[in-house]
Order: C-alpha cells, then sequence, then structure tokens
RNA sequence: GCCCUCGUGGCGGAAUUGGCAGACGCGCUAGCUUCAGGAGCUAGUGAUCUCACGAUCGUACAGGUUCAAAUCCUGUCGAGGGCACCA
C-alpha cells in the first residue's frame, strides 16, 4: 500500500457515487423517518470560496451521520439564482445575464461534487427555472387575490446606482446592502407585500422556535411590538379654525404618565399635511418643515441629537386633567411611526427631557398613575383606547431591473390591475438585449415592447403587461417546499410530499439573514398556511446560525476588501476530505474565525496516520485499552455531531489515534469496520476507500450504521478523585466507582499530599462527590 | 443610547454545565532520522520561584455567593453583531 493520495481516491469515489445515484433521495423509505437537512441555497457568483466549503461541507457531516443513523435524509441543493449582481456581472462583460447565471450554475454544480457531500442533485432547484418561477407568480396571484399584495405610492429606498428600489431590510446603515450607496427617499408606486398584516403572528410564533437568541431577538426588534395606547388631544388656537373643532392623536407606550405631558410634539411630516389641508403656519414653520424633511436622511446618520423645532402657536387639551399644553413641530418626531405626533413628558422621557431644557419648556411632577385605569377613563370619555403597534413596514418587492421574476399583472385602463390567469403561467421574462436599467426609474422591461403588449384577460382591450420584477427574497421564500416535489407540474407541490418532510427540522444558514429571508420565509408560509396550502405555519423549527470564516485578516470575506479565498490549493495538495475537517476542527461551527491553512497540517496528519493505521495487518485480539478508547470515541462523536460541536469531533478521532499508538498495537478486524464508521461523516472518501480496498466491502460505508458504544467499557475498573483541601487540589486518588464515602474519605485523608497539607489543622468538615471530588475542610 | 453574543497560553480552541483549567491541534525548543528540501519520530512547552520534592499566581478587571467559580450574582472595561430620536 502507498501513502495517502487524496486526490485519486476522491475523484474516483465522487465518480462512483454519481454514477450509482447514491445520493438521490427516495420519497419514503420502509422504516426509515425522513429527516431534511436543509441549508440556504447559494447565488451563483461562479465559484465556490472558503464559505461555501464552511456552510455545505461542515452541515454534510451533520445529514450523513443522521442518515447512517437510520434516517431517509434529504439534503437538498439548489441555486438562488436571479438577482442584481449577475446583471452587474453581465453588464461588464457583455453577455446575457442568463448565460452568465447558466455557466455558473454548471460550474459551481462540478465544484459542488468535488467537496464530496451528500447532496441530492436529482431534487435541484434553481429559481430562474421557468417550471420555479411559474409557482413564484401563481403565489404571488394567490396574495394578490386577498389583498396581501398590492400597489401603492410610498415613500421608498432608491438606490441610485442599482437604479431600483430595496426594501427596508436592504438597506444598511442607509446604504444600498449591496453596492453601499447611499440610498435616497423617492416617492414611487410600487408593488408591497402587507407583511404587516401578520407582524403579531410573526412575533409570537418565535416563542416556539429553537431558534439561536440572537435571530430571535433580532426578529423581535425589526417587528417591534409596542403596547400602549392612541390618546386624542383636541386642539384650539388654529387660525381660520374654530376651538375643539380638530384634534391630534398621539401614540404612547406610557399612559400612566399622562399627567406629566406638558407639551406635545408633531412630525413635520404631520404639520405638512395640516398645512396641506389649509391650516395657516408661519414663514418660521414652514422653513422648519421644509428642512427638516431634506436634511433628515443625511443628518440623521451623522446622528444629530440636537434638538431642534418650532413653537406652532396652537394649544392641545389633556382629555383628563383638561390641562392646556402648546404644541410644537420637531424632526424628533418620526411621521411613519404611531401618529406621528406624541404628547412629551419631560419627567419620564429622556428626549422629551432635552427638548424641554432646550425650549424652556416645564417640566412637571413625575406621578404615575395606573395605565388601565387611564385607558379606561379614556375609553369612557371616547378619548382614547389601548393601541398596539409595529415598527415593522410592509415589503416593497418591486425592483426596475430585468435580472427577476416579471410580476404577472396586466394593466388595462378600464379594469385596472388584472391578474394575468394561472393557465397562462409563467409569464416568461422575454430575452432582451438591451436589459440596461433606464434613469427614469423605469424597468427594462418596458422597452420589450412586444412582450408589453397584450390584451386585458377581462375585457379584452389593448393592455400592457407590468414591468416590474420581483425582489429575489420572492423566489427565496418558498424554496424549499419544492426540494419536496420539484417536478411536480400541477402544484408549487403536493400535500403528500411536503407533509412527508415539513416542516424543516433544522435550518442552517447565516445570521445575515435573520431580518430578512427568514422573516419573508415566515410571512410566506403564514400567508399559505391561511390559504390551506400548508399544513405548518412555521417552517423552520430549529435554525442554526453558522459563524464567519473571516479573512486572513480577521474581517469578514468580500470581494470588495478583496480578501476573499478559496481553497483550491489546499484542496489540490491535501484532498477534500482534509479540507472538509480542517474547517470542522478550526473552530465551533456558529463561531467561525479567520482562515488560516497552516493548521490544516494537523488535520492531514491524522488522515495520514489512518491511513497507515490501516496498511497494517489486523490484529486477532483487540487491546482492552484500544477498545475502550474506541467506544469512548463513539459515545463522545455521537454526541457532539448532533450538537453541531464537530470540533471536538475531529479532535476526539485524534484522540483514538493517540490511543492505538500509546497501546503500541493495531486494530482487528471488528474494529477497523468500526473505526471506518466513525470516520465517514467527516471523511466519506477515504472511508469509502479503505471500506472497499481494506475491509473488501463492495456495498457503500454510507449505507451502512452508525456504530453502537458499550457503555458497560466506559466504566472504568477505577475513578482518579482529586482531593481537596481548603479550596486547593493536594492529591488524586485512585479509587473503585462503587466504592462507599467511607472508604472513599478515610483513602483522601491518608494521601500523602492532603497529610502534608493538613499539617496541624483540625480535620472539620469532609466532603465526597462520588466520582467526583473530595473537599477537606479545616481550620 | 438600547439589545444580542462574547472575552481562557505565542495561536485556533477544550472543560462531562459549579468539581484536577489549558483536552486536541498549530507553532516553538531539544534530540534522532534524511545527501538535501519537504517530511517523519521521541521528549518538552501557562507564568514565577526551586538542584529537586514541590510551592505560589493564573480564564479581561474589581467585588460577592460557595467546601469548591472560566462557569452563578453585582459593577467596570473591551470586542463583534443588530437596532437606533420607534414615543
Amino acid at each position: 500500500m502507498t501513502s495517502y493520495q487524496p486526490n485519486d481516491i476522491e475523484k474516483k469515489w465522487q465518480k462512483e457515487w454519481a454514477d450509482m445515484r447514491a445520493n438521490e433521495t427516495p420519497d419514503h423509505v420502509e422504516e426509515r423517518p425522513n429527516k431534511m437537512v436543509l441549508v440556504e441555497f447559494p447565488y451563483p457568483s461562479g465559484n465556490l470560496h472558503i464559505g461555501h466549503w464552511y456552510a455545505f461541507a461542515l452541515p454534510d457531516i451533520y445529514a450523513r451521520y443522521w442518515r447512517m443513523k437510520g434516517f431517509n435524509v434529504l439534503y437538498p441543493m439548489g441555486f438562488d439564482a436571479f438577482g442584481l449582481p449577475a446583471e452587474n456581472a453581465a453588464l461588464q462583460r457583455d453577455i446575457h445575464p442568463g448565460e452568465w447565471t447558466k455557466q455558473n450554475i454548471e460550474y459551481m454544480t462540478n465544484q459542488l461534487h468535488s467537496m464530496g457531500a451528500m447532496f441530492d442533485f436529482s431534487r435541484a432547484v434553481s429559481t430562474i427555472d421557468p417550471t420555479y418561477y411559474r409557482w413564484t407568480q401563481w403565489m404571488f396571484l394567490r396574495m394578490f387575490e386577498k389583498g396581501l399584495a398590492y400597489r401603492a405610492k410610498t415613500t421608498v429606498n432608491w438606490c441610485p446606482k442599482d437604479q431600483t428600489v430595496l426594501a427596508n431590510e436592504q438597506v444598511v446603515d442607509g446604504h444600498c446592502e449591496r453596492c453601499s450607496t447611499a440610498v435616497q427617499q423617492r416617492s414611487l408606486e410600487q408593488w408591497m407585500m402587507k407583511t404587516t398584516a401578520y407582524a403579531d403572528r410573526l412575533i409570537s410564533g418565535l416563542e416556539n422556535l429553537d431558534w439561536p437568541n440572537t435571530a430571535r431577538t433580532a426578529q423581535q426588534h425589526w417587528i417591534g411590538k409596542s403596547e400602549g395606547a392612541i390618546i386624542t388631544f383636541p386642539l384650539s388656537g388654529i387660525p381660520g379654525q374654530e376651538d375643539g373643532k380638530h384634534s391630534v392623536e398621539v401614540f404612547t407606550t406610557r399612559p400612566d404618565t399622562l399627567f406629566g405631558a406638558t407639551f406635545l410634539v408633531v412630525s413635520p411630516e404631520l404639520a405638512q399635511k395640516w398645512i396641506d389641508v389649509g391650516w395657516r403656519a408661519s414663514d418660521e414653520v414652514r422653513a422648519y418643515i421644509t428642512e427638516s424633511r431634506s436634511k433628515r436622511e443625511l443628518e440623521r446618520l451623522e446622528g444629530a441629537k440636537d434638538k431642534t423645532g418650532v413653537a406652532l402657536g396652537i394649544s392641545a387639551k389633556n382629555p383628563i386633567s383638561g390641562e392646556s399644553i402648546p404644541v410644537w413641530v420637531a424632526d424628533y418626531v418620526l411621521g411613519n411611526y404611531g401618529t406621528g405626533a406624541i404628547m412629551a413628558v419631560p419627567a419620564h422621557d429622556e428626549r422629551d427631557r432635552a427638548f424641554a431644557d432646550a425650549f424652556n419648556l416645564p417640566i412637571s411632577d413625575a406621578s404615575l398613575r395606573d395605565a388601565q385605569e387611564v385607558i379606561d377613563q379614556l375609553v369612557a370619555k371616547g378619548a382614547g383606547y389601548a393601541k398596539t403597534t409595529f415598527k415593522l413596514r410592509d415589503w416593497v418587492l418591486s425592483r426596475q431591473r430585468y435580472w427577476g421574476v416579471p410580476i404577472p399583472i396586466i394593466h388595462c385602463t378600464t379594469c385596472g390591475y388584472v391578474p394575468v390567469p394561472d393557465d397562462q403561467l409563467p409569464v416568461e421574462l422575454p430575452p432582451l438585449r438591451d436589459f440596461k436599467p433606464a434613469d427614469d426609474g423605469r424597468s427594462p422591461l418596458a422597452k420589450a415592447t412586444e412582450w408589453l403588449s397584450v390584451s386585458c384577460p377581462k375585457c379584452g382591450e389593448d393592455a400592457q403587461r407590468e414591468t416590474d420584477t420581483m425582489d429575489t427574497f420572492v423566489d427565496s421564500s418558498w424554496y424549499y417546499l419544492r426540494y419536496t416535489d420539484p417536478h411536480n407540474s400541477e402544484q408549487f407541490a403536493s400535500k403528500e410530499k411536503m407533509a412527508q418532510w415539513l416542516p424543516v427540522p433544522i435550518y442552517l444558514g447565516g445570521s445575515d439573514h435573520n431580518t430578512m429571508h427568514l422573516l419573508y420565509s415566515r410571512f410566506f408560509a403564514k400567508v399559505l398556511f391561511d390559504l390551506g396550502y400548508l399544513s405548518f405555519e412555521e417552517p423552520f423549527l430549529k435554525r442554526v446560525n453558522r459563524g464567519w470564516v473571516l479573512g486572513p485578516d480577521g474581517q469578514k470575506m468580500s470581494k470588495s476588501r478583496g480578501n476573499v479565498v478559496d481553497p483550491d490549493k489546499e484542496v489540490a495538495q491535501y484532498g477534500a476530505d482534509t479540507v472538509r475537517m480542517y474547517l470542522a476542527f478550526m473552530a465551533p461551527y456558529e463561531q467561525g474565525g479567520p482562515w488560516d491553512p497552516r493548521g490544516i497540517t494537523g488535520v492531514h496528519r491524522l488522515l495520514s496516520r489512518i491511513w497507515t493505521l490501516f496498511s497494517q495487518e489486523p490484529i486477532g485480539e483487540a487491546s482492552p485499552d484500544v477498545e475502550c478508547a474506541l467506544h469512548a470515541a463513539t459515545r463522545n462523536i455521537s454526541r457532539d455531531i448532533e450538537l453541531l460541536s464537530l470540533n471536538t469531533c475531529v479532535s476526539e478521532l485524534m484522540k483514538l489515534m493517540n490511543a492505538v499508538d500509546d497501546a503500541k498495537t493495531t486494530l482487528t478486524t471488528k474494529q477497523r469496520e468500526h473505526v471506518i464508521r466513525l470516520l465517514a461523516p467527516f471523511a466519506p472518501h477515504l472511508a469509502e476507500e479503505l471500506w472497499h480496498s481494506v475491509c473488501g466491502h463492495t456495498s457503500s460505508v454510507h449505507q451502512e450504521p452508525w456504530p453502537s458504544f458499550d457503555a458497560t467499557l466506559l466504566e472504568s475498573q477505577s475513578v482518579v478523585v482529586p482531593v481537596q483541601v481548603n479550596g486547593k487540589v493536594r492529591a488524586t486518588i485512585e479509587v473503585a466507582p462503587d466504592a462507599s464515602e467511607e472508604l472513599v474519605q478515610a483513602q483522601a485523608l491518608a494521601a500523602e499530599g492532603v497529610i502534608r497539607a493538613l499539617g496541624d489543622a483540625q480535620v472539620h468538615k469532609v466532603i465526597v462527590i462520588p466520582k467526583r471530588m473530595v473537599s477537606i475542610v479545616a481550620r
């Protein structure tokens, strides 16, 4: 037997597995429960980098383990292939985004094979496939019918570089998530999804999910539920208006502080509305409104905290105390949250306090009432009611770009927005040569004149197709459903097949999707559940957020930083098995860390040692020490894989090899097969090679059962117990596991180190924790 | 400012969840081996003191609880991420 040559072995088995269709997962196997291990499907950016390996090769260990544990495991893969980067790259290279994307998908699929993962490519989905996006459009229409997809004019985030609208979730610190250009506010008519209709359920549904705290709290904060009250303050002193004729509503989470309200503040937006309906305002007020609306976006980012504002010359009446307080306009009150107006309580609110200090407004006493009593009184007087508000905004899903799913709507001058009939789906994306975005904010699809003109499905008159495309987050909001039934041409997936796999028991991905993809997918599931298409409304029962593999500089890998690394060199030198295992060994999966290939030799040595060990002839009788180590490793690895503590799994394999070396022996035939099974999820190629060439099997090790361990072997004849004297370890004693406390105590007190430490002191108390610790208190 | 996660040798990290801190690996040191390169083997490797047995200190810092704290509590500092004038 020659030395370990991973490249030959790996290529051979990758081909063999593909030929055997080893990873095609049936819908159902007798006595093997189904389990889907879901990872976020990649964007086909061109080639696999180290982050892809981390994201896919490590969950593969988990998936392979459960398959060996007797589950029918589906480890699916697909491509989230629409989106801006394809379009930008295609523009640069002067090819069509579809062509560019398809090339990448083909190339990356080959690369994915080289990872040695158990992806079922027969179920692969691609969001740009018309047989896929037909159902994306179909779901949009179901939501349109329910009023959950609607068109409205709103203030939207506009990226001037990408020339398209962005959802709130895609704006990071006021900049485009993709290209970092400062986002502008534009008032445009857009297609929206009514995510706010599900705000409450999106919060309450989080409760029973096995998700990381970070993901759960991020969503909670994003949705931003606050409970409080709406209180109506009658207004007087409006020029030209009768006193008490008009009023203003405020939202507060602290109705108990109502008596501390010393002034009222309205947002510039609300003040503008008042002016728009004809209320007279001073030049000073008008100037303030104009100024604050223009400066807002930039200054807010600068963190401008100085309070500015102008008195309106109007007064408001506290509906319970009857007190009259002045009304101000100030831009620290937001137009798009609550009612756009607040009652200011400087005694209880820092911001109100700062404003009061700046403008010399009174700060009253801080006395509190009972919140419920206040609300009851308000209700009795018709001056208010309990109210819950959310920070969540509806999802703006229109995109004025070419490379996306066409929105299946027809604009008819007489019938309005008419859905494309289901039997005409998909509305295919026309093959446009000139797909550049236009300056006027219209989608490039407006240039596809032939495609554009249709007759109205309702009245038959000339009409035009919608030219916006959908945000790609729509595509990815339901892809996991399609994995269960990827070739269905009648439905997005049959209920029977979905019931076999869903909801998803475990979903592994990045924390960057906490308030985007994960939120949208949950929204989609809830809507489809309400419409009767799904039997569950929480799609992902357990979520694991993987850590980031950072660049060698310790920074998050990104093309703009230029620190993106791919592991091709290491794969060529050491093989895929070593790279997989090194990534597993490097750090806890949920933590990640900088990619430092220097340590990879440690893992490569391990695999070489295993290879060498198996080149020796098996022995007849097992060494008890090795047998014990083997069963301990089995227990620990089984436990740790389930916890996704993959780094300690690799340590356990190293310890096992150390134990074999220390015993100066080798393995029996039975032990060899046991070790190969333990190795199989981590180094699938090497394990398969040894299983065949050394053990002489003809079937795959990956269809073998996971080894069990003998717990009695792990109960050793004696245990070493540390003995503390006054909190410091002074000796260790070796006792039988079932030794009586008296015996252990006697042995502990007789230990040399204990006697020395005790000296003349009197033993006051002895605490014996069987098999763990003896603690002596002396004075 | 608020929220979440976290802080352990030169480095990545481990610690049975309150019970011998530093497993496992990288790196480093010494010796052996190889014509050489890469590599391999053996021993050592938290700090300080000690010829040595051993002792003291040590898990960001300061307190506290406990027979016993990296782990629990309080406060401070620092890092990363999220939200951010959200009433």
